[in-house]
DNA sequence: AACCGGCCAGACCGTTCTGTCTGTTTTCGA
DNA sequence: TCGAAAACAGACAGAACGGTCTGGCCGGTT
């Protein structure tokens, strides 16, 4: 009978916090997706570890895909947060935050959950080129890119969209290599070129 | 019947070069696997696209996990082939050379044939941390490693092991960023990371 | 008290996946 | 010319996949 598997139902909030079935599957879909990849983890999987049903899943979502469209979603902003946050941590001066981008990936880095970039990911095992994945990521980069522009210009450095620009490919460069390695001595190298590329941009503002 | 089967088998060489059955299965597997991804291209698919059976690809191979892995070694070194001629056709110069490292990357991306780098894209579907996984990379990224230190040493730059591994990490963001974006104009910000980077190791030799 | 929307359990469907096996045809060297 | 090896086609198995559907249990609303 069913009528003590609801009352066995596992706890769904720790401390009193109560989450929604459709956001415990959101938060398992996210941790499975990025660490064994999409295509390799299965709807069943996540409603078992979610402790869902496939109607929740579908009367919300829709599909997988869709699915995956709000896991990117939610992931970027999540990231997006976190890490503005870590950066903005260095204080209020915009070079010193510039500075902090490579720390504020260790602290990344170390905190166990470190899958790389989701969109990276997402984009690796699908058709290349897909459109709709390509926006996704856009939009997430140029979220960044904004951030990062606000402190180029800020800090009185040459071409700052440019130079955001050069920052970021120096961080998508860090989160590959890691993913790929696992190594974090790759972040002492990030530091560096990324020191050498704000140092390139403050000589030639200094000369003017 | 299948009297006549064989004999409508699709050409396997054209003009004059036969490839042998394992051959093909390797080259289609290649282009798939980096296409479409691995877990998104089935054994089938490759088997018929190549024109072979079954029984070759697992007395040849002995599983699609062995194929993944002999694509990888395969597609490795033809990368490393393509993309050192690429910059030695710079010309003896070793600094000319180094500095040719994004042009050979623009050539890859034009060529039509540009999913990026197989070894990101294999790690970005598979369980973060895969052991046989990082090895094959790790051996990639080493001889990448190795060639860029050669001329690093010989262009007198200081530090060249540090100088070759920001270097790498510089090749290993334009690629990345490549895959997810598409956009072209990343190349002269990794151009423009590249410069600076070299800029700074000149730099500092020409102090002492 | 009746009801209704949200959720669950799990059966079920058709498809696809990797991998095995049988039997046949081609190829090629002894 | 003959026989072994290689490669073929394709049926098959067992599992997993995404997705649909039924039926039942809840808690809150009226």
């Amino acid at each position: 009978m069913a009528k003590n598997t609801l009352a066995e139902r596992p706890k769904p909030g720790r401390g009193g916090t109560e989450l929604a079935p459709s956001e415990r599957i959101l938060e398992v879909a996210r941790d499975l997706f990025c660490r064994d990849g999409i295509h390799a983890t299965g709807i069943d999987r996540i409603l078992s570890e979610a402790g869902a049903s496939k109607m929740t899943l579908y009367t919300r979502f829709g599909s997988k895909e869709a699915l995956v469209r709000e896991v990117l979603l939610r992931e970027g902003a999540d990231w997006r947060v976190t890490f503005f946050a870590a950066v903005e941590q260095a204080g209020p001066d915009p070079m010193q935050q510039l500075l902090e981008v490579v720390p504020a990936l260790a602290t990344w880095f170390h905190g166990g959950r470190f899958y790389g970039c989701s969109f990276m990911n997402a984009s690796a095992e699908h058709a290349k080129g897909d459109p709709g994945l390509r926006e996704l990521a856009a939009c997430h980069h140029r979220q960044i890119l904004d951030f990062l522009q606000i402190r180029t210009e800020a800090a009185g450095l040459s071409e700052p969209g440019l130079l955001a620009r050069q920052i970021l490919l120096t961080i998508d460069g860090a989160i590959a290599a890691l993913m790929v390695a696992g190594d974090e001595a790759i972040l002492s190298v990030a530091d560096r070129n990324l020191r050498a590329i704000i140092s390139q941009a403050s000589i030639i503002t200094n000369i003017f």
